[in-house]
DNA sequence: ATATCTGCAAAGACTTTGCATGAGA
DNA sequence: TCTCATGCAAAGTCTTTGCAGATAT
């Protein structure tokens, strides 16, 4: 499921240049690992993808790599609850790929979710503009997320 | 800052008992604290705040009690990103304490706000309901978060 | 009386750090 | 060539677990 955005190992080798940063085997691989598969990975998913073609490379480089990335903007670092970091490459066009998450709290299952994102956005525009107002707070970035059953585990009790 | 809504030792205990669990010296001082301090307490900020008066209580227990008040629903577990938990005491009535963070990236700051609750209210009782439908995914919470800069932070660069 | 609760110590899970070696531009 | 990046091992941080002794009802 690749994005098709645009973004491809050179758009991504000059976007690190551009931050004075360099392109490797082993952040090739992670951007790799992360473009091409379904999403929410933690470190160890990626570690393990990663693994599998480039034995050399490891879990340390792992956890630098996505940090970098996450400080460069490029992915989305979550916490669904379940003690661990989840990553994600974020989308090319702004607002694109914006979506949620509905995170079953039996089984962990995490469905991602676009519906309503315009009224969402709508009230959201209008909120972080009051609350910045009143509360003089630079609002940059905001977090919803919906906890509950998924479909098989509701079902079961 | 106490809660004032009829919550206390006598109703904790009851609360307690009612789920075939006992009250016992340090839950109650867990709950005191939870009840008398300011918000968004960590468990060393729980069982610092605790130890002063009983010595003898330790952090176990405190991670062993607030783990069971949040499965009681008296308690809300979040994160706030800085990799370690936070918990708050539940308002009695419903709905009333009902309120989100904003939380500055840069101090950790975190402010409770409670404006555009309604707004907020009828689209997320709207989203849920047709995310349900949708995906027959039972909603039974959510979480929303602002991040940004707090007052002074955005100042000073 | 007895099932629940507690404290301590130890283990567990995830993530970060130090440092010598290796590699991109 | 000269920084920047990597891998390994070790340490750090928060949280959970095992178990004998203590406690609430």
């Amino acid at each position: 499921m690749p994005h098709g955005n645009g973004m491809g190992p050179r758009w991504w080798h000059r976007r690190f240049r551009g931050c004075g940063y360099r392109m490797t085997v082993p952040r090739q691989a992670i951007l790799d690992v992360l473009s091409k598969t379904s999403r929410h990975l933690s470190a160890e998913d990626v570690f393990m993808a990663v693994h599998k073609v480039y034995h050399h490379v490891g879990l340390t480089t792992v956890y630098r790599t996505l940090e970098l990335l996450v400080q460069m903007g490029l992915v989305s670092k979550f916490d669904f609850g379940d003690g661990r970091a989840r990553y994600e490459l974020l989308e090319g066009s702004k607002d694109s790929g914006h979506h949620h998450h509905l995170i079953c709290t039996k089984c962990g299952r995490i469905i991602d979710y676009t519906d309503f994102i315009d009224e969402e956005i709508k009230l959201l525009k209008e909120t972080e503009k009051g609350l910045s107002k009143k509360y003089k707070f630079k609002i940059t970035n905001h977090l919803i997320q919906f906890y509950g059953l998924c479909d098989k585990c509701k079902d079961k009790r």
